[in-house]
DNA sequence: CTTGTCACCTGAGCGC
DNA sequence: TGCGCTCAGGTGACAA
């Protein structure tokens, strides 16, 4: 599961569930994630979870002895079960508590990540992120600050996770056409107000989509359980050639990247 | 340093 | 039904 709304969605839906709990088990039926599933993991083991945040799109489990990092990649969700539920096809961790329960990592294409990190220590893939989009430190003079004399384009600008992480294809898309920005515009000529604006929006519209998230939230315990990942109305992703919701024009869709980018020519300059 | 491309993997949808 | 192709919410590792 991707965007940063639908982490922070699991991380609380899977927070009451794990709070407190000791890991008594953790089974890997599958290592072979985005990177190797290292033994170094099964430290954890006994340990009491103190707390899970989130850093980025990772969901981090912190112990006295060190922290577990999730990542969902593209594809994976998590859900919480009784320890004798069979697994299913792509269930390819089991992180077993002391209350009878598990939590389940399911990622089918396994682009997800399960990593370890010894306490005390920030793990590499941490290091060198950019500010969380939603505190103060993602502002307009430092996204104005920062894109100066950067020719890249202003959407692949907000995808790079060392300016900003958490904003992934969609909600880049949806903020660009908010802000009536341009994709293609070149991140150096963002004006102070369009840097201003684009931090608003895209502060908005993941608020929206966490604050769905929160209102649809099961509990994590059944097969449908799983937050939906199109929770919030979206304004162009997923809409090539339909009509522009302001303006009726047809929206254009082109590839950044690799990615699909969808804008209105009319409406984002 | 900056920018763009590739790779990882499975499954769904489409045209034939 | 089946085959081959394209695409999908992420992002680190490279090459230029």
């Amino acid at each position: 599961m991707p965007e940063l709304p639908e982490v922070e969605t699991s991380r609380r839906g899977i927070l009451p569930h794990l709070q407190g709990q000791t890991i008594t088990q953790i089974d890997v039926r599958q290592p072979q994630l985005r990177w190797p599933i290292p033994d170094e993991i099964q430290a954890l083991v006994g340990e009491p979870i103190l707390a899970i945040s989130r850093r980025s799109k990772y969901l981090l489990i912190h112990t006295a002895k060190g922290v577990m990092l999730l990542h969902l990649g593209m594809s994976g969700s998590l859900r919480v079960l009784l320890q004798y539920a069979p697994p299913e096809k792509h269930d390819h961790l089991d992180i077993g508590l002391a209350n009878g329960k598990i939590l389940r990592l399911n990622d089918p294409r396994r682009f997800g990540a399960c990593l370890f990190s010894p306490v005390g220590e920030v793990h590499p893939l941490l290091a060198s992120l950019g500010p969380e989009p939603l505190l103060e430190a993602f502002s307009a003079d430092y996204l104005y600050t920062i894109s100066r004399n950067r020719r890249v384009a202003i959407k692949s600008f907000l995808m790079n996770s060392k300016i900003v992480v958490g904003v992934g294809n969609i909600y880049a898309n949806e903020a660009l056409f908010l802000s009536g920005i341009d994709p293609r515009k070149p991140a150096a000529k963002l004006t102070k107000p369009q840097a201003s604006h684009l931090v608003d929006t895209i502060k908005g519209v993941l608020e929206r989509a966490i604050e769905q998230g929160g209102t649809t939230l099961k509990d994590f315990t059944q097969v449908d359980g799983r937050p939906g990942y199109f929770a919030q109305a979206l304004n162009v992703y997923g809409r090539g050639g339909e009509p522009c919701p302001v303006c009726e024009q047809p929206l254009s869709e082109i590839r950044m990247g690799q990615r699909s980018t969808v804008f209105c020519t009319h409406c984002q300059r």
